[in-house]
DNA sequence: TTATAATTTAACCATATGGTTAAATTCAAT
DNA sequence: ATTGAATTTAACCATATGGTTAAATTATAA
């Protein structure tokens, strides 16, 4: 999980397996023995690292919460450059990188959120601070506050323009194979799907522009 | 699941139980033993029933589809009447009130795309025609198809615009019990986001009216 | 090299698990 | 009331499960 440049720790192993295991199985359906096989390890030694099965999901998703939160964080926010509409296609462009290279981690929280989410709410209240759209420090939002000062967009809810911008990305990867399988039962080519996903952040891009910028802001 | 006059039947019993223990605890952390208890059945007559977990599960599944897609074709798209903005609306208001009333079984259906897919393709397979946003015969499809030939809303494309619609509804209700459970923790009241998961479809109309509407069509 | 700490192992544990089976019970038709 | 079919039950099964434990092995420091 982290690529480091010494040889992966046998802690590191553990987790690493233990999260292919809780993406496939959830947490409720993962086995320590299979953990175990997947990290080549002991199955006793999960519990050396991490004493309960339970530690280990906190674990892993302590860890898939800090990486996609560093990734989203690492997108450059600064509004001193750029005109408002080629930012909003560079934090689009960016977002839609990390959900479709960690999409198997997108799927591990979407997993926890749907069967209640009690382990990631605390990670979360922790870590209220880091999210880049929290409504009190976050970078993001406040760089939307920001553009609906300047009159750059129209005046608008921020959470809900966020919500709405990264709820249109995340889909497409999560159903990527669902829907390439049924394509292929309906004798279709997959490669259609590939190019639909390829379209979908110049689309959400497309809604955006049209839907949140004043006109005078937009080319046609 | 159905709600009939007659008395539920046991299968129909033990379908509900399974229901809400497979959108608890997915299909692999699910238990039987837990279906039987809540179904107040003994574990035998799933088997007797079903042959197995896995038949249960599919049948949950189907069933849950077949009255997820109903609920969504029993919404009119006829384009006889009403302003094309107006009729967008009602599509909006009626599709978010089914992701609210039956967020449980929407759930369950993420639940199973996220963990692969394998029995929903099927069923999405078998039932293609049935759904509403199908490019080939779906009605709500050929409803937006008639609007761009009509010149009513921009030329774009209907699938990504239709995938932009549902996923702008979906999350509220899917992360609800985890926002309110963190907003407590952070001391804050609820009620922020009943009244904020109350605008959400407000804001979806504002985006998509601004977004996929020309512009004559706009009141602002 | 030795002693200690850290790590790892193999065996074990009590219980859980999806499924099976034969007997008991209930239901429906005559 | 009787018979056969359908349903239900209690017990069972072989294996799986998360976790425990003491012994063995390896690593580390002096």
């Amino acid at each position: 999980m982290k690529g480091k440049k010494e040889k992966e720790s046998k802690r590191d192993k553990i987790l690493n397996a233990a999260a292919e295991e809780f993406i496939e199985y959830g947490f409720y359906g993962a086995r320590t023995q299979r953990i175990a096989n997947k990290a080549k390890v002991n199955k006793a030694m999960l519990h050396y690292y991490f004493s309960s099965k339970e530690n280990i999901y906190k674990e892993v998703l302590k860890t898939v919460f800090n990486l996609l939160i560093e990734k989203l964080n690492s997108i450059k926010v600064d509004d001193k450059e750029g005109r408002p509409e080629e930012k909003m296609r560079q934090i689009i462009d960016a977002y839609n990188e990390v959900f479709k290279n960690y999409s198997n981690y997108v799927r591990l929280v979407i997993y926890e959120v749907i069967t209640g989410g009690r382990y990631i709410q605390q990670i979360i209240f922790e870590n209220i601070n880091r999210i880049p759209f929290n409504p009190w420090t976050g970078k993001l939002y406040k760089y939307f506050e920001k553009q609906i000062r300047k009159g750059n967009i129209r005046k608008l809810n921020i959470i809900q323009m966020l919500i709405s911008l990264i709820s249109q990305m995340v889909p497409v990867y999560i159903a990527k194979p669902v829907a390439e399988n049924i394509f292929k039962k309906l004798g279709l080519d997959k490669f259609i799907i590939e190019k639909f996903i390829n379209k979908r952040k110049e689309f959400v891009m497309d809604i955006l522009k049209h839907g949140i910028f004043k006109k005078s802001n937009k080319r046609r």
